[in-house]
DNA sequence: TTGAAAGCGCTAACAT
DNA sequence: ATGTTAGCGCTTTCAA
């Protein structure tokens, strides 16, 4: 007996397919006695349901695809390990869509539901994964998408995260109040909605104290730990150093901590380190990260309800989403 | 116009729909004419495959699903990164089962090829997600499977990861030859194959050297840094306190050098820490960890290739692979 | 309450 | 070289 499917079942408790099917997907629709006589059957059989058949008739798949810059990054993993949660609970299956950034597999990705294999996209990227302009954007031809940390800039999709202008802010300021007036900050991909949003909030704060934004203390870079690691060095090398960095993601500030070590620099001592995210991690370093907390189990779980509501129809209440960010002052930092 | 499928380009090419599927799928089954006719009324109709009907009908999902005890695990995200590398680049696609270390999710992600969503399991767990008892074990009605870092212990399934017997053992003696004697060790879940095998290495080493097995001197844990916090604990509560600690993951080091910090231990000079896996923050923390270094990507390169490659209907020529580990000497550690 | 039958969109014999 | 046809395993009208 290879693989029993429904018409095994049909044959083995006396009566069609189609009762079959009923009784499993619609049990009311049967009398007690088949749907009983059916469970058996089925028990009997050994049956499990053939998705792929059951996805090609209904038209779903029950997939999402997350399309993520990199599953490895800290920051990401949590966001995905919360959208795969929900989607579990709801009996949706996670696709993973790991990018390494490159646009033409953010595209490859987002194929997937054109090609049916899945029902809607996650989008953590800046970047629009299809053609808007070649069609007709008949705005119910795209495919059920959530924007997730990223902003492609498109209302027509829904999106989540926070308030990464405010949010710089509120670092840049916990670095000002702390008496610091030269503050550096390492930049992620500027391309990156967020990291363009944190340096406007970042040059914000500087004006708002009436510090002069000064171009040469910043370091344009991407959120990784390399990049805190070089970008702190250009900073050192300057005459006149800062004397606190602000840093777009945690990763960027263990690079950077690590550098100033290098170097024989003391944190906070010397040089204030903050961060952004709150990465697992944070807390544990040496000296312990000050840096912006992100609700990533809230925005991967936002994402992920809002985008599974979108493929039953519901439309969102709101399109552009901003859950609450918060500044986690730990050892890093320190007042002038 | 909704939907292309092959029968509109067959339409718009004026040709039968077997013919479209042939200039699409086998070229070569085709005259030149007809396939530039076909693929220019595909282009024309915007046609994207159903991979849908494509899979029900080769009974191909080209999905396969990694299951995995937690993606924002460090060590498991670079794993899964490794194995979503090559299947994409095989044309597969990874389903992710994060399980939380839940038994019955286990089961319910490995019940995807079952149910045809996906040809093949990448399994790191050392529990066998299916009854193997219960019905006849004819062995070719079992899925591919290929196990990764840990071991079910059944050989019907290929299995890839370090030896980690041999791992702790290098770890542990690096640490008698930096003349420590009191060495602690914390675990991970002694239920998992690797913490078994490393707590046998950890006391094979000690037993080599002459040096007596303390019960009193292991902390059962689990791979976290939450555990190596409270653990660490346990040990400086004792008595006669170990002179260094041998962590069974880069995580619980973590945990573990937070908590000797907070009660004003100065790592490595008064307790060495050693880690395990080498996590890519393992080097940048303070002091920079100590480990074991296991090769991620080729672990997660070599489960994926094997896997597909089972797929495809190949045997794996040996059915329990070890990959070279290597010790990492930094700063956690030093002589006595 | 149950069943017959028509597909979902595609592939793969088998014919032509 | 191209076309006909029979399904893959299931859901879902529609009729009985």
């Amino acid at each position: 007996m290879a693989k029993a499917g429904i018409k095994d079942i049909a044959a083995r408790a006396g009566v069609s397919i189609a009762t079959v099917s009923h009784a499993l997907r619609n049990p009311s629709r049967v009398s007690e006695a088949t749907r009983l006589k059916v469970l058996a059957a089925a028990e009997a059989v050994g049956y499990t349901p053939n998705n792929l058949a059951v996805s090609l008739r209904t038209a779903r798949s029950r997939n999402i695809v997350a399309i993520i810059p990199d599953v490895a990054d800290s920051y990401n993993s949590g966001i995905i390990k919360a959208i795969e949660k929900v989607a579990h609970s709801r009996g949706y299956s996670v696709l993973l869509g790991d990018t390494q950034g490159s646009p033409e597999r953010e595209r490859e990705f987002a194929a997937m539901t054109r090609s049916r294999q899945a029902d809607g996209i996650i989008l953590m990227s800046h970047r629009i994964p299809f053609d808007l302009e070649g069609k007709r954007v008949s705005a119910d031809d795209l495919p059920p998408l959530v924007n997730g940390c990223e902003f492609t800039g498109c209302d027509a999709f829904p999106s989540v995260s926070i308030d990464d202008v405010q949010a710089a802010m509120d670092a840049t300021r916990h670095l000002i109040d702390y008496g610091h007036r030269r503050i550096a900050a390492i930049t992620g991909d500027m391309q990156s909605t967020s990291s363009r949003d944190r340096a406007a909030g970042y040059r914000r704060a500087l004006e708002e104290a009436g510090l002069e934004f000064d171009e040469s203390l910043v370091v344009y870079g991407e959120y990784s730990v390399q990049c805190g690691e070089q970008a702190a060095e250009k900073l050192l090398l300057q005459k006149a150093r800062p004397t606190a960095i602000f840093c777009f993601s945690d990763e960027i500030a263990l690079g950077c901590m690590y550098t100033l070590r290098q170097y024989g620099f003391s944190v906070p001592d010397d040089i204030s380190v903050m961060g952004f995210d709150d990465i697992p991690f944070a807390k544990y370093l040496a000296p312990p990260l000050t840096t912006i907390a992100q609700p990533v189990e809230d925005i991967g779980r936002t994402c992920a309800t809002l985008l599974l509501d979108l493929i039953d129809g519901k439309k969102p209440e709101t399109m552009r989403q901003f859950l609450p960010h918060r500044l986690v002052v730990r050892k890093s930092t320190r007042p002038l």
